[in-house]
DNA sequence: CCGTATTCTCTACAACTATAGAAAATAAAG
DNA sequence: CTTTATTTTCTATAGTTGTAGAGAATACGG
């Protein structure tokens, strides 16, 4: 058996060197779970169907992903993982309500793709509800999300942009929730419809915030 | 055959009474699906399970729902009756920011009871995502909703209770999606955890319109 | 071209599910 | 008790799903 990182086959001390990137495989073949199960729902995205997409016969997913679990849990990690990463960019070098409102305009489902994550989203919360594992990568995430909110909170109080009497805890959770809840409100919306006053809503919240 | 009401029979036109009240029965399957969900989760809520918890066997409830889509359909459209039933009895004779509290009270997960039935909704709200029939109960009730709040908005202002400048469907739209977004968050959170700052953060909202 | 390690396809299978429907059990009227 | 309409159980069936694994296909070094 021969076990080697591309990059050690490279170096010829393996007579046939591995064709194919596993990670970057598994990055693939989570890409086509997230595309099937917006098009056809979770309950449609079956083994057959996300192999299908992906371009493979039945099987071909076996090596990389043992079972379905698997396979979803790395698939849902990794939308985590993309939105925190670009939240971490458009945030970056931002402060105070400006930083606020960049965190909250990247969450928000105010484009076709981020409708889809909706839609990716709520089947996860679902599987969630009975799998503790899932539901401690939301509560990790929303962990963070608070954390970073609050900061942006305490800077804007800082400035004097949030002058509110309502502690910055309130505020934070009242703002994550209406992030979760718009996900709701935006997947189950008639197809095709993106306005759905979001961002005046979160126009409004920040507005209410320095008064 | 003989497909007279129990009442009819009473009255003696038909020579065997039919024994059960279909309607009640339905009502009485339903409330074994609640259950059913709400302790093992909508993907092992199986017929048979449900008859068992119902205390039947496999096929008995063929006769009260055809199919399974029928029953969840009627179990989901019944909480969503329950719970506006709730809201009217409790809102019933209030007005402006008192009855706009007691409709968000109502609503939020803020008890065991109400926590399961954020276990429900949500897995209804993924199901809803494929279904549009779903989808269209969904956003009926919750048209009811803004409805209802904006009203008693357009009253708080009235009153002086509401003073911001930002407007009432922004408002309404920010309390609604913070609604949705608590039952998610109380769905998730650890078993047993029922204290999540929601309250603080209703009462921390109301403070906000009146700044 | 050959050999070998890897990758993928395809068939098979066991478990599970919704549903259908025959047959048994039940309950009340006569 | 008998009869009849109703209700419930139980068995059967067709379809789907995740998973396993043999074998074909592929790609590369020599």
């Amino acid at each position: 058996m021969c076990h080697k990182s591309p990059t050690q086959n490279i170096l010829g001390s393996c007579p046939v060197p591995k064709i194919v990137d596993h990670d970057q495989r598994r990055l693939e073949l989570v890409d086509a779970t997230w595309r099937t199960i917006a098009r056809l729902g979770i309950e449609s995205a079956t083994m057959r169907e996300i192999a299908l997409e992906a371009g493979f016969a039945n099987g071909a997913l076996k090596p990389y992903f043992p079972t379905k679990d698997d396979l979803l849990t790395f698939a849902f990690g990794h939308v985590f993982n993309r939105t925190n990463e670009r939240i971490a960019e458009v945030t970056a070098g931002q402060s105070g309500l400006v930083a606020l409102r960049s965190f909250c305009v990247e969450v928000l489902p105010l484009d076709e793709e981020r409708i889809n994550e909706a839609r990716i989203v709520i089947p996860f919360w679902q599987k969630a509800i009975n799998d503790p594992g899932k539901a401690r990568i939301h509560r990790d995430s929303m962990q963070q999300w608070i954390a970073a909110m609050s900061q942006h909170l305490a800077e804007a109080r800082q400035s004097g942009a949030v002058t509110t009497a309502v502690a910055d805890p309130a505020l934070a959770g009242q703002l994550l929730n209406f992030l979760l809840g718009a996900q709701i409100t935006a997947a189950l919306a008639p197809e095709g419809q993106v306005e759905l006053g979001l961002n005046e809503q979160l126009e409004g919240f920040l507005t209410l915030l320095g008064t």
